[in-house]
DNA sequence: CCCATACATTTCCATCTGGCTATATTGCTG
DNA sequence: CAGCAATATAGCCAGATGGAAATGTATGGG
């Protein structure tokens, strides 16, 4: 493998761009649903939906089994994962905004300590 | 104030979506640049690259200042720190798959008892 | 004052996107 | 097997998007 990482990037945020996936995905959040427990809350139609679905199936963010004819939708995270990374990549950007160059400077100090700090959940 | 702050994460994904903004963003982290600075890099004519920074001012992620001629443009994060949030309310999710394998592989070395568990964290 | 420099705006074009309706497919069920 | 229920696919349309070329607008320098 080695498929060009930059473009799945690409259609990620280009899926999330779009507020009814975003809710879509929110909805996947609790756990799998079928086509038309997804349609139900939007006023759109099924095709619409199936559409967005292919969206969100081409960007990875989910994927599809089979249980008779439901084709029960399940999210999938590691794309916005490497979302979450890709924009993490510019955090000491809004640190530096907080504590302006003086926070840089002692950061690259302290550059190899950047993966110490953990979060739990609150 | 009260403007709806969906329509800001639309923004903002969108134009993430776009790889040329994206590698924009990445040039404009190490600091201002001249709008013929973005576009030297790029391979793209200077209105095309205008645009581009257009839809990232929109989206409120760089903002422009004025030196003589200049229109220095620099990042603005708190966008970036949004969308970050935004995804990190689905941590949950992948840290969910991920204690599910945890779960899963503890359960095997219980099974299994000839198999000294292997604690793999992170 | 006029021109060069830096950038914005306008116009035009092809392609993509999001929505619809209508129709096809697939699998259960009577 | 007929038919329904769940979902996909196709075709259509309006509007957004990314690109180029041409032109407009400030600002500083000779």
């Amino acid at each position: 493998m080695g498929a060009a990482p930059t473009q799945q990037l690409d259609r990620v945020f280009a899926a999330l761009a779009d507020p009814t996936r975003r809710a879509i995905l929110a909805r996947l959040a609790n756990g799998e649903a079928t086509v038309n427990e997804l349609v139900a809350p939007f006023d759109l139609s099924q095709p619409t939906i199936s559409k967005h679905l292919k969206v969100l199936e081409g960007a990875g963010l989910v994927s599809r089994g089979r249980n008779a004819q439901f084709r029960p939708v399940r999210i999938n995270a590691a794309p916005l994962q490497r979302a979450a990374r890709w924009i993490g990549d510019y955090q000491r950007c809004w640190e530096e905004s907080l504590d302006q160059l003086d926070a840089y400077v002692k950061d690259l100090g302290r550059k190899e300590k950047r993966h110490a700090g953990k979060r739990k959940r609150d």
